[in-house]
DNA sequence: GTACGAATTGCAGGGTTGAT
DNA sequence: ATCAACCCTGCAATTCGTAC
């Protein structure tokens, strides 16, 4: 009978009945594939308002594109029109700021500054409001917003306090119990590993981790880091040369203003105690890079980010880490191998910052720690 | 001057979310 | 299941303020 088909028809596979909600609403809309994209967005939240989740949304999307026996098919415009790419709805930090320059209320600021406040009391989510709110000041600005509303408004002099007591603390807590090193990385095993590499072979993704351990490379800086050897002219040496050191790298990142824009390079060390070696390696995984035969940890061939493919192969046994520890790792196995028998505390922070290429404040401050890539130099201590 | 800590600024890391 | 864009999060670099 009529009932038992309409029953049956109920019951079909929940895909179907998405299927089926969206031709019954096409029908009580009036919408066809002859509908202009406007017409079509006038109707799409109504529409988003029947789909659960993305897939459903994926199910009703691919159905329109294709059309069925009595309905033509829609094009990309009008599906995209009658469901609009989500991923760019959400209002940003700085949409909220633009959207509060131009209606000009005062209490529109507080209330966004509140609602980019703190969620709970972890210390986390306390440093990250800190940082959206000090963002969204920064986007008020930029949009006009004077700055005695802003820091009436939007800032939160206490919160700020806190954030930076926190980061302290945990900067603190993070030098006195460091991770443990997983074995998989211990300087026995990467130092192992990094002997046998064999340059006339590809590069494996374990290779790739290998030589970020070796270098302390921050993953984005794989594709951009040099290591090049320099006689100083004695008659006209330049001020970032430092006595003892020969090999320097560029290419590295987070410089800032600038010196962003005219980098000076700085001394090289790496757990690779041959420098020839190590600028031979760091190539061996550039070229493979350049020529697609390995993938950046860091961007996709167009040049934008992706992190997921090297965060899910370093989230594997035996790795179990992420990108940025293998950074770590490597400054401190860099330290051991360059320390000798009695480092002193200032030595190895000395090491780590070389290790990891940041600004070298502590090499004016004397010639106590001065150290060259020489075997001999080691055993000085 | 310079040493130190507070505060701001800038941006890499990577989790989330939706697309394929 | 695999993947890419997006943008929040957290941290490092830098600047600012103050005390000597």
């Amino acid at each position: 009978m009529a009932t038992k088909t309409a029953t049956s028809k109920t019951r079909k596979p929940k895909v179907n009945n998405f299927v089926l909600v969206l031709e019954q609403f096409l029908e009580k809309h009036n919408l066809t594939a002859d509908s202009t994209p406007n017409q079509l967005s006038e109707h799409a939240p109504k529409l988003d308002a029947l789909l659960p989740d993305w897939m459903a949304r994926r199910c009703v999307k691919v159905a329109l594109a294709r059309g069925t026996g009595n309905r033509r098919s829609f094009s990309r415009k009008q599906v995209e029109a009658l469901l609009p790419d989500k991923r760019k709805r959400k209002l940003t930090i700085e949409e909220r700021a633009k959207y509060c320059a131009k209606i000009g209320d005062v209490m529109d600021i507080f209330a966004h500054h509140l609602d980019l406040g703190p969620k709970n009391d972890y210390e986390n989510e306390i440093v990250a409001s800190g940082s959206r709110q000090s963002q969204f000041r920064v986007k008020l600005a930029e949009a006009g917003v004077s700055p005695k509303i802003i820091n009436t408004y939007a800032k939160d002099p206490k919160l700020i306090q806190e954030s930076n007591k926190i980061q302290k603390k945990q900067t603190m807590k993070r030098m006195a119990n460091p991770d443990r090193i997983p074995t998989h990385f211990s300087l026995a095993n990467v130092s192992k590993r990094i002997q046998n590499m064999d340059v006339s072979k590809i590069p494996t993704r374990e290779d790739l981790m290998d030589i970020i351990v070796m270098l302390s490379m921050r993953p984005a800086e794989v594709r951009s880091l040099r290591i090049n050897h320099y006689e100083p002219d004695h008659s006209n040496i330049p001020a970032w040369y430092k006595d003892g050191y020969s090999w320097y790298c560029t290419g590295y990142l987070k410089s800032r203003g600038e010196k962003k824009k005219n980098p000076e390079p700085r001394p090289s060390l790496s757990m690779e105690k041959n420098p020839e070696r190590t600028r031979e390696l760091l190539a061996w995984i550039q070229d493979a890079i350049k020529a697609k035969k390995l993938s950046d940890p860091v961007f996709t061939g167009k040049g934008t980010r992706n992190a997921w493919p090297f965060n899910e192969f370093l989230k594997q046994e035996p790795y179990r880490t992420i990108p940025k520890k293998l950074r770590d790792y490597g400054s401190k196995h860099a330290f051991r191998i360059h320390g000798g028998k009695k480092p002193t505390p200032q030595h190895l922070k000395l090491l780590s910052r070389i290790a990891m290429r940041q600004e070298l404040d502590l090499l004016d401050a004397g010639d106590n720690y001065a150290i060259g890539d020489t075997e001999s130099e080691e055993s000085d201590f």
